[in-house]
DNA sequence: GCGACAG
DNA sequence: ATCTTGTCGC
């Protein structure tokens, strides 16, 4: 897909601060596209002692979760790892990764946090202002906020509150297991988003966008040939 | 000042 | 993120 990829960036914290409090303003999180058939999972792991960074990217067809394309990416690592300023250091690699696309996806999972962040620009909503698409944060763990107690129920999730605001979702993707930190990256609002990512995990705590990326990134276990469908097919039964 | 802190 | 030993459940 056709991306637009800034020739420089950041440098250090101040200026990655600047960059954050002038793309802030510009996040939608009301819904704000036509149809998704088609979502991509972005990630990004590393190589060399941590020198290089990997970035992955896969697209998927809805409902079928059927694996439509790949792309991988590397770059040297230049900014660190500071909470709160992740975007920074892996969406140079994640975006390089999805211009190699061929298919241009509806959606985009992203590893990290939306708008559930300290300025309400994680990953995921500085790429979805960056290449004005919908984007969705899927977080493994807790940036900020505070939420009540979640049910153990698959699907249950209460909403992840700052300063009075609700930034996010907390939710129980899996029965028994911990929940998934959920947030609207741009042009999609919180229960939508709660719906594709509900949508893209049929089985395992994370969804499917982010466990296959996760993989390719990682270069971990064999990756599901292209056209065939990431889920087993008694899965793919019980979803028909 | 102290603790918390996506990946 | 990455590394690494052991344990639990289907």
């Amino acid at each position: 897909m056709k991306i637009d990829i800034p020739k420089t960036w950041p440098v250090d914290a101040t200026e990655a601060i600047a960059v954050q409090n002038r793309l802030r303003t510009r996040v939608i999180t009301t819904d704000q596209f036509k149809s998704i058939t088609t979502v991509a999972g972005v990630d990004a792991g590393f190589e060399q002692n941590g020198t290089v960074i990997r970035a992955a990217a896969v697209v998927l067809q809805l409902p079928e979760l059927t694996l439509l394309e790949q792309a991988i990416a590397h770059r040297p690592t230049t900014f660190p790892y500071v909470p709160s300023l992740l975007s920074f250091r892996e969406m140079p690699t994640v975006l390089d990764a999805l211009a190699q696309l061929t298919l241009e996806p509806d959606l985009i999972i992203c590893d990290g946090a939306g708008i559930a962040h300290p300025r309400r620009l994680g990953i995921a909503s500085h790429l979805g202002v960056r290449i004005d698409k919908p984007t969705i944060g899927v977080a493994k763990s807790r940036l900020l906020g505070t939420y009540d107690e979640l049910p153990p129920e698959k699907g249950a999730w209460m909403p992840l509150m700052d300063r009075g605001e609700r930034i996010g979702a907390v939710l129980r993707s899996r029965k028994d297991t911990k929940p998934l930190y959920v947030s609207a990256g741009h042009r999609i609002s919180l229960e939508t988003a709660v719906d594709y990512v509900m949508q893209c995990t049929p089985m395992y705590r994370l969804p499917e966008t982010t466990r296959l990326a996760d993989r390719l990134a990682s270069n971990r276990g064999p990756m599901p040939p292209v056209g065939t469908s990431a889920i087993s097919k008694a899965q793919q039964m019980r979803l028909f």
